[in-house]
DNA sequence: TAGTAATAGTTAACATATTAACTAAATTGA
DNA sequence: TCAATTTAGTTAATATGTTAACTATTACTA
C-alpha cells in the first residue's frame, strides 16, 4: 500500500489547501466566490464568451456554471446574450459594474500571487509548472481525445 | 495582469482534473466516492480515528465529514463509537465490511497510481512532490499558526 | 470551585461538484 | 428534405465545500 499523505493527489490538494485561503480572502471582501472570481477573470481577458468555452477556460464543469452566472448575473455583474447567429449559443457578457470590479481586484490578486512565487526558487516553480502540464497533458493524451473531447470532467480512461 | 491558465492553482485545478476520473472510476465500482474512499484509506491504517483527526488526515473539512461518515455508516461501513475517557471525541470504526474493502480497492488504485508515476521521470516526480510540500509548508508557517491551529481550511492570511 | 475559555462534534445556509437526463437548435447524410 | 445525430445549454438528484453558529464536554484559572 502506498503512502498516501505524500501521493500525488493528497499533495495536489494539501498545496490547494494552503493556497487559496489567501485569495479566497480578497474575494470575499468583494462579495466574491472563488469560482465567480475565476469567471470574471476569464471575461476580463475576453468579454462575451459563450458558457462552455467559458466551462473550459475556468475549469468549472458546465452544470456548475450555470448556476454560478445565475448569481452573477443576479448580482449585476454579468448577464447573458443569445447569440443570433446560432441561438444554441448563450454569451456571457460583463455589465458596467462587471468591468469596473477587474481594477479593483487585480491588484491585490497579483500582490498575493507575487507572495506566493517568492516561497521557492525561480528554478523550482518554473520545474513545478511544466511538470504539472506535462502530467496533466499526458493523461489526456493517453484517453484518446480524438474530436469529440468536451474538456476538463472527462470520462475516465478504462483500466481493465 | 498575470497569465491565469498557467498560474499555480490553475495548473493544481488541472491536473487534479486530469488525474483523478481514473481513480473516481475506481471508486464508482465499489459504490464509493473519491471522499469516502480518502476516509476509508486513513482508517485501513489507523482504525478508530476520532473524527477530527480524521479531518486533519483526509484533508476534508469537518462539516463535510460529518455527512460523509453518516453515509458511510449508512452503507454499514464504518460505525461511531464515543469515547468513554473523553465523552466529546467520537472514534470512527470500521466494520467488517469496510475491512474486507480494502483487499478489493487497494491494488487497483495502486495500479492506477504506478500508471500516473511512470508520465514523467522519478527526478521530476521527486522535485514536484517536494516542491508542492515546500509551498504548502512555507504558506503555512506564514499564517503563523503556534497551537491553537487545527489545521488545512484555516484562516488566510491578512494581506493589509 | 464557580466561572470562563477551549475543544470535539454537529447543524445550518448557501455555493459548488458530479453524473445523468433532458430541451432546443443546428448539422449531417441517405 | 427529413430523420438521425450532434452540439449548447439547462435541469435534477445527490454529495461535498465553506463559513458561521451552536451544543456538550473538558480544561483552565482566579
Amino acid at each position: 500500500m502506498k503512502p498516501f499523505e505524500t501521493s500525488l493527489p493528497m499533495m495536489l490538494y494539501r498545496t490547494l489547501d494552503a493556497v487559496m485561503p489567501a485569495f479566497r480572502a480578497i474575494f470575499t471582501q468583494f462579495d466574491l466566490t472563488e469560482q465567480q472570481w475565476r469567471v470574471l477573470r476569464v471575461l476580463w481577458e475576453q468579454d462575451a464568451t459563450p458558457l462552455l468555452a467559458l466551462a473550459e477556460a475556468t475549469l468549472l464543469p458546465a452544470p456548475s456554471l450555470v448556476g454560478i452566472v445565475d448569481r452573477l448575473q443576479r448580482n449585476g455583474l454579468v448577464e447573458r446574450r443569445r447569440s443570433e447567429l446560432d441561438r444554441r449559443v448563450v454569451r456571457v457578457c460583463l455589465t458596467a459594474s462587471g468591468k469596473a470590479l477587474e481594477a479593483q481586484v487585480t491588484p491585490l490578486v497579483d500582490a498575493a500571487y507575487s507572495d506566493l512565487e517568492v516561497l521557492v526558487t525561480d528554478g523550482e516553480w518554473t520545474a513545478l509548472l511544466q511538470t504539472l502540464a506535462k502530467i496533466a497533458d499526458r493523461v489526456n493524451s493517453g484517453s484518446r481525445h480524438s474530436d469529440t473531447e468536451c474538456g476538463h470532467a472527462a470520462h475516465a480512461l478504462q483500466l481493465t
